[in-house]
RNA sequence: GGGGAGAUACUCAAGCGGCCAACGAGGACGGACUGUAACUCCGUUGACUAUGUCUUCGCAGGUUCGAAUCCUGCUCUCCCCA
């Protein structure tokens, strides 16, 4: 049985663990559970971290739980700023759990025969049938007032700071995920919950009635929040949260986004999102090191975690892209390309439609850029950056005397225009 | 209620009768450089049928050959005194 806080600790990963647990793990096969939230049916690279926590616990020969919350989630947790949570119909619920299963699928394996494979559950399964009066007679008594206000969530709510205040139901959620904990425990056999560290509070009031009521005892691994060097927040990009699914982020920009990592953060995240061995790691930073403008860290990061999230096909295009949007790629390699391809890669750029007759009759650069398009406020606008060596059409750069012909065309309907090097404009052709 | 100062482009801020599409700084964008980074350097930043024309300096009038600039009224902002 490999070490798994051992692990934990070299890749950084461990924030705090309850007193034993390393003796607790390598004692024999345990259980261990975190939490994920379904009111969403794809889960973001901000769930990264605690899916990691899953893989490595079940790579070291132990089963990993995923819990869907589907009844913590209507509630919401007040560790951190939860908005108003909607409630969730059960067919929309069941949905958004098959959708996360398959998510992390990738990451776990459900569907081995040997004793770790991995479990899903749904608290909303055990909670629904719960009245409120058995829960707070069965539950809500083992747990004083005054051990709930104790915690940091509920005290940075409460105090004469927050303007906010906080409803009787949020107040409730620590016992509800904490009876999670005693029912898997009793259940699942689950005797460990890991979470980020902002969830420490949560688990314990688990471990309390387990201890209460369980007679036993629970244990607690908490992992660090994931922060970037430059203070913003991690998973987020422009367009919003990061996410695993396609629909939402395609491949192309979920590498991009940990492509672009900072040198800094790279090495905390290659420990922390690649199952790579520490000699790998160490030896990839150390090579890093001596040619930091390779970002080795940052492609290996990319490769990594896109294969494992959008397979071998997916990270295969969005290097094609990446090289055609950043490296030196021609005229030639962008007519190569397929129009599905293509327009992944131009996903979200401005577009503007012109006619068939327009290009036949030869489209000149001012009216491709600002008359018939409007992609730059002027005409002036235009010709100014024309003059500037500013404009590429299909990546070559051209001026003003530039007219695009039927050979400018890729999957005879596009034309792509650019201003400067991140500036793109897909001109449509109907 | 009385007195004073002000309103200029995305922002700050010069200009106080012709040389003003309006100094300068920041931002933004582009070019060179670079690691799809940072820094640095250079350029652009009202519109157009463009060595020219047109529309802009709180709003509306007026004086003048000529107004961002002077005058009158209005609107708004800030400051001081009551």
């Amino acid at each position: 049985m490999k070490n798994f806080i051992e692990e934990l600790k070299w890749r950084g990963m461990l924030h705090d663990s309850m007193p034993t647990t390393e003796e607790h793990l390598l004692e024999s096969m345990r259980s261990a559970y975190v939490g994920f939230d379904p009111t969403s049916d794809s889960l973001h690279i901000g769930n990264l971290v605690p899916i990691m926590l899953l893989a490595h616990f079940q790579r070291c020969g132990h089963q990993p739980i995923a819990l869907v919350g589907g009844a913590t989630g209507m509630i919401g947790d007040p560790s951190g700023k939860s908005s108003e949570r909607n409630l969730l119909d059960e067919k929309t619920l069941r949905h958004n759990q098959e959708a996360i299963k398959a998510q992390l699928s990738h990451f776990l394996d459900f569907t081995s025969n040997a004793d770790n494979a991995a479990v899903l559950v749904n608290n909303y399964d055990w909670m629904k049938d719960f009245s409120f009066l058995e829960f707070i007679r069965d539950i809500g008594k083992h747990i004083s007032v005054n051990y709930m206000m104790a915690k940091d969530s509920v005290k940075n709510r409460i105090g004469s700071e927050s303007k906010e205040g906080m409803s009787f139901t949020e107040f409730t959620y620590q016992l509800v995920q904490g009876y999670d904990f005693l029912h898997l425990y009793q259940n699942n056999n689950a005797s460990i919950q890991m979470g980020g560290s902002d969830q420490w509070g949560n688990i314990t009031t688990g471990t309390e009635l387990i201890r209460r009521i369980g007679g036993g005892k629970g244990y607690a691994i908490t992992c660090p929040l994931i922060t970037k060097s430059d203070g913003s927040k991690f998973g987020k990009s422009e367009g919003g949260n990061v996410w695993l699914d396609a629909k939402r982020t395609s491949p192309y920009k979920f590498y991009q986004y940990w492509l672009n990592a900072s040198d800094e953060d790279a090495e905390k995240y290659i420990k922390i999102f690649t199952f790579l061995e520490k000699a790998t790691v160490d030896a990839l930073i150390t090579e890093h090191k001596e040619a930091p403008h390779m970002r080795l860290l940052q492609k290996r990061i990319g490769e990594e975690v896109t294969l494992l999230v959008h397979g071998k096909d997916a990270y295969e295009n969005a290097i094609k892209a990446s090289n055609i949007l950043f490296g030196k790629s021609t005229a030639s390699d962008l007519k190569s390309l397929d129009e599905q391809t293509f327009l992944d890669v131009f996903d979200g750029v401005p577009q503007a439609t012109v006619t068939t007759t327009d290009i036949e009759e030869g489209l000149d650069m001012i009216g491709a850029l600002a008359a018939k398009t409007n992609f730059l406020k002027s005409n002036g606008d235009a010709r100014r950056a024309l003059k500037e060596n500013a404009i590429s059409v299909n990546k070559e750069k051209v001026k003003d005397d530039f007219t695009i012909s039927k050979e400018d065309l890729i999957a005879d309907k596009y034309v792509l225009l650019q201003r400067g090097k991140k500036t793109y404009y897909l001109l449509k052709v109907e």
